[in-house]
DNA sequence: ATATGATATGAGCAATAGCTCACTTTATGG
DNA sequence: CCATAAAGTGAGCTATTGCTCATATCATAT
């Protein structure tokens, strides 16, 4: 008498041959396209299987729901992110205060230029917005940024520590992200790395770093 | 033979007695609480009426779709924050830099603290999204803001104007808007314009400010 | 060949959406 | 009064949504 209700698996299936494995990825990339072109108003399972060239009954032999179909393309999202994340090089012991600040916002860049127009649909996507992923990335940076700012704090001027992790997370997470969409150019030129790690050098330290350019110019 | 299509008047029908004045506030009403809780997912017309406590057929005769309702919500909403930021004093001539930039700070601050929820609520609504007055606002606050980085020139030590003034706008915007709904009290209090003007001013001046609390404590 | 499971199909169902319209009720003014 | 306009009603239309299921096709192994 029990009734069944949400409490599927992840994927209804397993695709097994080859010919389902690549139902699933086209499946997946017609999602991904309908959700950059037309946002999440635009995104139906009907649509998705029709621009996937399948048919609406296969869609649903893989994926239990409309949900898990978001699901499947921000576990992949993630992936994606924190894969490209571990090329970034362990620190030198006791390097420039300046160049460990400039390490996280690079690490926040590279993530911001995995794909971001999906990148932007889905943390901005109602079922799930800023869900899983986002929350304990900003977690896990939070932690990171603040035993940064507690091994450097005799170089740091600002007294509330906690604060002072929230606003520049915050404040560098943004300009990243409004960044992807409305400045990819300087983004991927470093230029808006070199800004914004001045600006938290100079706010942390209470002095102005000279304006050198990054080592590395570049970061995607 | 020309098919009518979307062409009709922000509202269809423009209340005249008492009685539908009425009718048209409790439906705001209950539209606003509604994305307020649910989002705009459970934003629905049949639901608006029933929540005002009113047929579905009463609310078309005022508003002639569904959008317009969310429209008539925003156009409020940014009436009540303009009038709001009215209140703030012209500045006397050539008060310290570190002065100005708080003010502008509390502008954006003070834009935040006008019925936080609703106000997150409309930015993230998906048809209306980031629209009209956030564009036009961010834009008008842009050009203030370069306006006065220009004429305190000699005290900046920033290259490239526009882009401190991308970054400046951005961070500052979305650290008060999560805090709005994070650290609402730190936001009320002062204590995270304090922060926040430390940074501008250290990034732009590339001094450390004093650590002095606010003339006035509070904003709301 | 043939049996078996994996894979694919799409008409169509139940639910819900936005919205209309023929109609009733209430207010106003001569 | 009563005529006219304003305001209010809600059954129900049309379209679309997420999703099912009976059926058909393909692949593999014996």
């Amino acid at each position: 008498m029990a009734k069944r209700r949400k409490m599927q698996p992840i994927l209804r299936k397993r695709p097994e041959q080859d010919r389902s494995r690549a139902t699933v990825e086209v499946i997946l990339d017609a999602a991904a396209r309908i959700l950059v072109r037309g946002g999440y108003e635009a995104f139906t399972t009907n649509r998705v299987a029709e621009k996937a060239d399948v048919s609406i009954g296969s869609l649903y032999q893989y994926f239990p729901n409309k949900e898990s179909l978001l699901g499947e393309l921000m576990r992949r999202h993630t992936i994606a992110i924190e894969s490209g994340i571990e090329a970034v090089a362990p620190q030198a012991q006791d390097p420039p205060f300046a160049d460990v600040v400039r390490a996280a916002i690079e690490h926040i860049v590279r993530a911001h230029l995995v794909d971001p127009e999906l990148h932007r649909v889905l943390s901005e996507t109602p079922p799930l917005g800023k869900l899983d992923w986002e929350a304990t990335f900003a977690e896990r940076l939070a932690a990171r940024v603040k035993a940064a700012f507690e091994a450097r704090r005799s170089e740091i001027v600002v007294r509330d520590l906690d604060l002072a992790v929230y606003v520049v997370t915050r404040a560098v997470e943004a300009v990243v992200h409004n960044a992807a969409t409305e400045r990819l150019s300087d983004l991927k030129s470093g230029v808006l790395t070199d800004e914004v790690t001045r600006m938290l050098v100079g706010y942390l330290t209470g002095k102005a770093t000279p304006v050198k350019r990054a080592v590395r110019a570049a970061v995607g």
